[in-house]
DNA sequence: TTCAATGCAAACCCTTTGCACGGTA
DNA sequence: TACCGTGCAAAGGGTTTGCATTGAA
């Protein structure tokens, strides 16, 4: 059972292992990134970083978060139209379900889909290094 | 066998039905649209279509990119870091393979994906309005 | 003590928009 | 002729960056 604070340790460890300090700026972002269960863009991060650490500017938002995905702890996501988002990469690899009336974001994965992807890939000569996909998707009546 | 001049007068129709004149710069990047057998961003129709009819201006591009994207014959994509590029909608549905070296994008589509994503958006109780799904891979050594 | 990280504000890039003029139907 | 579409230049929104200062190790 990981909590917050386990997860956001794990985030410092993986940037002190590549000689990257731990700011009090930083150890804010990294624990509003481990409490969130959602898909925040980078403005509502600062907004929330800010509640923990008042000092934390955007700039720094944006520096830390491409840090994080450089190292690999952080996904940035790119829906359409929208700002990008953010993820931890705890949870397992995931695709998206976007809700188009509410915004609502789901999560959900498909091995089946993913074997595909590779055997499409394989046939043109390629390997699939990531993909996106995304389910624009409304309810059915 | 559509031709490129076919394609573009389609495109015409669609557009003259839903009353939308058709200007020389509008014709011009029809043509261009028509034409192109990559995925073109705005800059590059605006280049394109300035060598038909040098009096295209970047906005107008834009603005008739959008006036098509609401007719249905033009997607707009949206790779990963990069401009929307563009795409006519007279193939049928297709998804992206993208090199990663190379920047080189090729089509495929697959039944298989198409019916999984289905399934698993009617399992959450949503119909699938649209999808994007991109491959990002290399070579396979 | 050192030099990476910070805040601020300006710059960037792609895209959209306000306005007065031009050209299609 | 009417009024939609245009070019131009300015504004917009998200993101990045230069610079002098601060602070983690």
């Amino acid at each position: 059972m990981t909590n917050v604070t386990t997860i956001a340790k794990e985030m410092e460890e993986a940037l002190r292992a590549d000689g990257v300090r731990i700011t009090r700026q930083r150890a804010a972002l990294l624990k509003v990134l481990a409490g969130a269960d959602d898909h925040p863009d980078a403005n509502e991060l600062h907004r929330r970083a800010r509640e923990i650490e008042d000092t934390v500017s955007l700039a720094t938002v944006y520096r830390t978060l491409s840090a994080l995905e450089a190292q690999g702890v952080v996904h940035r996501l790119a829906f359409e139209g929208e700002p990008a988002r953010f993820e931890t990469t705890n949870a397992p690899h995931h695709d998206h379900i976007i809700d188009l009336e509410t915004g609502e974001v789901m999560e959900f994965r498909s091995e089946k889909i993913e074997a595909l992807q590779a055997l499409i890939a394989e046939e043109l000569g390629y390997e699939v290094v990531h993909h996106r996909l995304e389910l624009y998707c409304r309810k059915r009546k």
